[in-house]
DNA sequence: TCATTTCCTGACCGTATGGTCAGACAACAG
DNA sequence: CTGTTGTCTGACCATACGGTCAGGAAATGA
């Protein structure tokens, strides 16, 4: 763990503006320590630290750690359901797995310690995001499962089990930003290149899309 | 987490039988409780009651929390490289992947709270096993892939990365473990039944198989 | 039986953590 | 300028946690 603040402010701002920089600010510092250390392993005082204030100001903003973490996990889930409407525009397998796999690791790129987030709440049952488990979720897998069969009814790909195919999207995609650290140590210690992600993207979708028939 | 003590003994036996069987108890409930809390969110008093041993007895045997943590993640890391061997007695990508799969999958569905455990130490940046990764696990990857790579050369398989392969192999089989919850909440908060964990591993197999053009 | 080694455990301790609060300070509105 | 509202924070507290230890119980060996 750093010991400076990396999360920097973007303007001071007026009134209003302050309360929504700093809320930003500390969800920022919280998403990062709650990936590096998970819910019982942070600390407000790491949180607090890294964002370059009091301790007693987080509890300003969030009355408990809880809420905190309650809030970090749901901006996740946010950026996770925005990727997933490439499914939507999409005429055929090649388009839409295809876009959604792209989308996917981009996420994983760019977001990695809101991924870890999500995977550490999923792995310690839930406990705050049951509900959304229980009906968002829920709904958005029927929705993609229904859309698959009718891709398989109409010949378009291979007849693959289309809930096990997502588990593959979301298990293989994930990866990259969940054992990034694995990942990376095996690449010999540094983060993955351009060209490296683009390789790995490449070689993802040629699987998988060969493998429902649809290469 | 339940209140009684889940773990049996097996039996008491003599001197050195204690030592092997109580310790093996501790274990057992260690596993169990890093993989629902986390390092950070585990404490030696859960354990403790989970493995039905007063606080103190669990230091007499392992000195520190870490010290336990540590023991808890070789032993996963063991099972781990022991189902790899499938690899090795394979002629192709078909029955070395195939088998592969099976092994991991079986895995991920008698020890997934060791998978759970493996995943988030990976994830909080491998703090206790990063050793493994740079030696043993690194070996065992290259040699993995020059074995794929010979597949490729000799036309058993299409030319996919080997390496991408082989983390689509993890991502795929351990996603069953580590986001079981969440598999189980989209299959009506059951588990898996024997059918569906072949239809499981059917669809895995049948997706990387024919991905790889050796379906 | 006695001595020795191993095993067990209740009671205790220092520390770190989540959270509180009174009061200072800054930004508006009138 | 003045009152009011929102923002900030050092100091503080209760609790829970990892770890210790002295001494008792039980097994083993002579």
């Amino acid at each position: 763990m750093t010991e400076t603040a990396q999360i920097t402010r973007l303007k001071p701002g007026k009134r209003t503006d302050i309360r929504r920089e700093n809320e930003s600010l500390i969800r920022r510092a919280a998403e990062k320590v709650f990936a590096e250390a998970g819910f019982g392993g942070a600390t407000m005082q790491l949180i607090a630290d890294l964002a370059g204030l009091p301790k007693a100001n987080l509890h300003y903003y969030f009355p408990t750690k809880e809420a905190l973490y309650r809030r970090v996990v749901q901006d996740i889930f946010e950026i996770w359901l925005n990727a997933a409407a490439c499914f939507d525009n999409a005429t055929g397998p090649v388009d839409g797995i295809g876009a959604y796999i792209d989308a996917k690791m981009e996420i994983s790129r760019r977001h990695p310690d809101g991924s870890k987030v999500w995977a550490s709440e999923v792995m310690h049952g839930a406990p705050v995001i049951q509900d959304y488990l229980e009906t968002t979720l829920r709904d958005w897998t029927d929705g993609r499962i229904a859309v698959i069969q009718t891709w398989i009814n109409s010949g378009k790909m291979a007849p693959v089990n289309p809930r096990h195919l997502l588990y593959m999207l979301w298990a293989t995609t994930q990866h990259y930003a969940d054992f990034g650290h694995q990942i990376e140590t095996l690449n010999g210690g540094g983060q993955l290149t351009d060209r490296q992600w683009r390789e790995a993207k490449e070689s993802v979708k040629a699987v998988i899309l060969r493998g429902i028939g649809a290469g």
